[in-house]
DNA sequence: CCTTTGTTATATCTTAAATATAACAGCGTT
DNA sequence: AACGCTGTTATATTTAAGATATAACAAAGG
């Protein structure tokens, strides 16, 4: 698992883990039934605690990202609300709208980066495979 | 000046007092050359102490929001640095992204949202009044 | 002068984040 | 049965950020 942390970010190191696991999903790097690693073998990789990863792993089960199964562990496990997610979305992309309206960016100029980073991800399903 | 601020959210103060402002600046309610409150009044308004508000009022500073002058205090000035806002923006929908990706909301779902914000605010034009 | 402006300095309190040990229950393997 | 692995919980400590409280300063205006 690639995982790449910056310790001099103001952003927390757990915060930085959901992140980057999100990110590898939709990259279709990871896919549904995906093992992640025991908090304690990614922690050593990462070379941070097994608290900090757990807390990660908890808030990713708590978002419905991951579900834990006794017997393998952390799971990758994709909840689709997509009306709730929607709602999230928004509110989430409220303050960066209004940052980017006063920097005379146009809608047309936030639909091509939208655009851009949906092209980094698949084909706009999570899966890309065909699943 | 219209500031709510919610004590249980988990954003800091400071930070939600950045946000209200430079929303309020892409809704137009505030404009180019508008002074800000004093940092003692404001911060008695909300309830809270001088230091929080004047954090918020630097961050604006620095970001480009806000001058001081000395005369009148802080004044609203908005820096249209727009290919280095641009590049702020998409780091910051990239994560944005990814969860929406994962929950399979399309790029033109995004688009939508995107509209509806954009209509909430001005034209495009912060401004708006056609200053 | 006096007031008001932002600014700086110091100190204190609270909370979140991260680390360190330690232990537990569930499950598979040996 | 014993061992090793899983997530989980508990407790304690350290560090850093956020917020508050007092106090003082230089600059500008009335």
């Amino acid at each position: 698992m690639y995982i790449e942390i910056d310790f001099n970010s103001d952003e927390a190191i757990y915060s930085q883990l959901c992140d980057q696991i999100i990110m590898g999903i939709a990259c279709s790097r990871y896919h549904d039934g995906d093992p992640l690693p025991s908090v304690r073998q990614l922690a050593d990789d990462i070379g941070i605690n097994m608290h900090t990863v757990n807390k990660a792993y908890t808030v990713l089960r708590q978002q419905g990202y991951v579900k834990v199964d006794r017997r393998r562990g952390a799971v990758i496990s994709v909840e689709t609300d997509k009306a709730n997610a929607l709602a999230e979305l928004k509110e989430s992309l409220r303050v960066d709208i209004a940052r980017a309206s006063c920097r005379n960016i146009s809608r047309e100029d936030v639909h091509k980066l939208v655009d851009q980073l949906y092209a980094e991800y698949g084909t706009g399903e999570y899966g890309m495979t065909g699943e």
